[in-house]
DNA sequence: ATTGACCTTCCAGTAAGCGGAAGCCCTATG
DNA sequence: CATAGGGCTTCCGCTTACTGGAAGGTCAAT
């Protein structure tokens, strides 16, 4: 299989397969014109590591979760502390951008939005953390 | 004010600051020895940029800000409009991360964390799409 | 005079790729 | 047979917003 076409079966660009080479999450072989030559395991590994992706585990971890399914020896216990320790991340992340948002949207909604330049958005941004412990 | 001093009365490192002053952000005078000296204009400036960015502007955005805070012709209206823009994008953000939560956490959920190595965490990420739409 | 804290610049690296250039390779068509 | 196109290769640089460290100048106090 070829780079494109393994492209479009794992749903990967090409790009991102071949930096995957690169850090070496992925070892083709090369066929007599260069070209890499990919099998159905790598199409696997592919599929498995853009799913990681999208839930969010950095290259590192799926590193980690691709050994962990390499291992026949595993605990699933090991597994899924991995998944809950980034679960606790994603919890956090979420509530972070949970103040900012309700910090934000109080702004947005005092500020009348008009044409005159007063604006509490702004007022708010240039206060100093004292001012507003006020 | 060096920027030691500026440094703890605004929150940013003196690493950011100089960073700030590479990209254009502020422009301290220099005194003869060579050493940053700010102004209570600039710590209005930095402490503005800090609470920007804690709230999640890109520092492009920050710039843009900037300059409607320093625009004293400016609409409230167009600052209004980019944070409301903001704003959408982090109800944007927090979705996903909604989304790559409560799958996360169902397959925790699943895994019964034990010794034995059968893990729906990794079954699952090993699945294909069409697999998991049958 | 010497310490030690503070300041300077410059270099490199981070995460995870994306975009583009220069240049093979393969196939199909005229 | 020549050529056009698409696919493949490597390499280089760019992205965000800093952070760390090295080498060295400056200042205040001992």
């Amino acid at each position: 299989m070829n780079i494109g076409e393994i492209s479009v079966q794992s749903g990967l660009p090409a790009k991102t397969i071949r930096y995957y080479e690169d850090i070496g999450l992925v070892e083709p072989a090369r066929k007599a014109n260069g070209y890499r030559e990919f099998r159905e395991s790598d199409l696997h590994k592919l599929a498995f590591l853009r799913r990681a992706r999208s839930l969010g585990f950095s290259i590192d971890q799926c590193r980690d979760l691709i050994g962990l399914y390499e291992d026949r020896t595993r605990s699933s216990a090991h597994v899924k502390r991995l998944a809950a320790a980034h679960l606790q991340k994603i919890e956090t992340k979420i509530a972070e951008l949970q103040g900012m948002h309700d910090t934000l949207a109080e702004l947005v909604e005092r500020c009348h939005g008009d044409d005159r330049p007063d604006c509490p958005i702004l007022d708010e941004l240039s206060e100093s953390e004292a001012q507003r412990q006020e």
